[in-house]
DNA sequence: TGCCAGGCCCTCTTTAGGGCCTT
């Protein structure tokens, strides 16, 4: 049973877009929130077998020759199935870290017992003015403490976390108390129409 | 040869199409 008051907030980086076209996770960052604190970060390279293109290298700053002396994706996921057990997840555009985590874990027979929120989803509802949904236009237009850094899986895991506590704070201010982990999810779920009634409801 | 993701959301919609997001 996932903890309550505890979240992971996790981003991969990969070969490509679609697992189902043969891409694989090259890179996973993750943090633990427990109570709004990070109290444990995940951070590994992992070697998918095969070299990655020119644009993965200059999209990502992760280049062929750092994943040469990287651990394979096996042994990482296995880490990190551990890393992740028993704790809900959060990614932006949750759709897709989660066919990634769901295609590797599955080729080591792995699983997970959490749930997926997503801070896109999330975003487009609270920040209904923003230009853009974007994780770096997010991170500029609200302000977010960065180093500047982007497209790489803890720095993204990092700022996708501190946006995930700034839509709770924004939700406490708006007069809930300790918004859960399952409204954020429901938030993200409910159409835009329906929001300010569900939260007006809370 | 040429093409190849998938889910969400909006609208000139629902017997569809296209933009936004993720790498």
């Amino acid at each position: 049973m996932p903890s309550a008051n505890s979240v992971i907030v996790l981003d991969f980086e990969t070969t490509g877009l679609s697992p189902n076209m043969g891409d694989r996770a090259i890179e996973i960052g993750a943090v633990k929130l427990v109570d709004g604190e990070v109290v444990d970060t995940f951070q590994q390279l992992m070697n998918p077998g095969f070299r990655v293109s020119s644009f993965i290298e200059s999209y990502t700053g992760i280049t062929n020759n750092m994943l040469t002396h990287a651990p394979c994706c096996e042994e990482v996921m296995a880490e990190f199935a551990e890393f992740i057990q028993g704790e809900n997840l959060v990614a932006h555009n949750a759709s897709f870290d989660k066919r990634f985590l769901d295609d590797e874990l599955e080729r080591i027979n792995a699983n997970y017992s959490g749930e997926f929120a997503c801070s896109l989803l999330v975003s487009r509802r609270l920040n209904q003015q923003a230009p853009s949904h974007k994780l770096g236009d997010l991170v500029r237009h609200m302000n977010i403490d960065n180093d500047g850094v982007f497209h790489r899986a803890l720095a993204d895991a990092q700022m996708t976390a501190k946006l995930w506590m700034l839509m709770v704070s924004d939700l406490e201010q708006r007069g809930i108390d300790l918004p859960s982990f399952a409204l954020m999810q429901k938030i993200g779920k409910t159409s835009k129409a329906a929001v300010e009634k569900l939260l007006a409801s809370q």
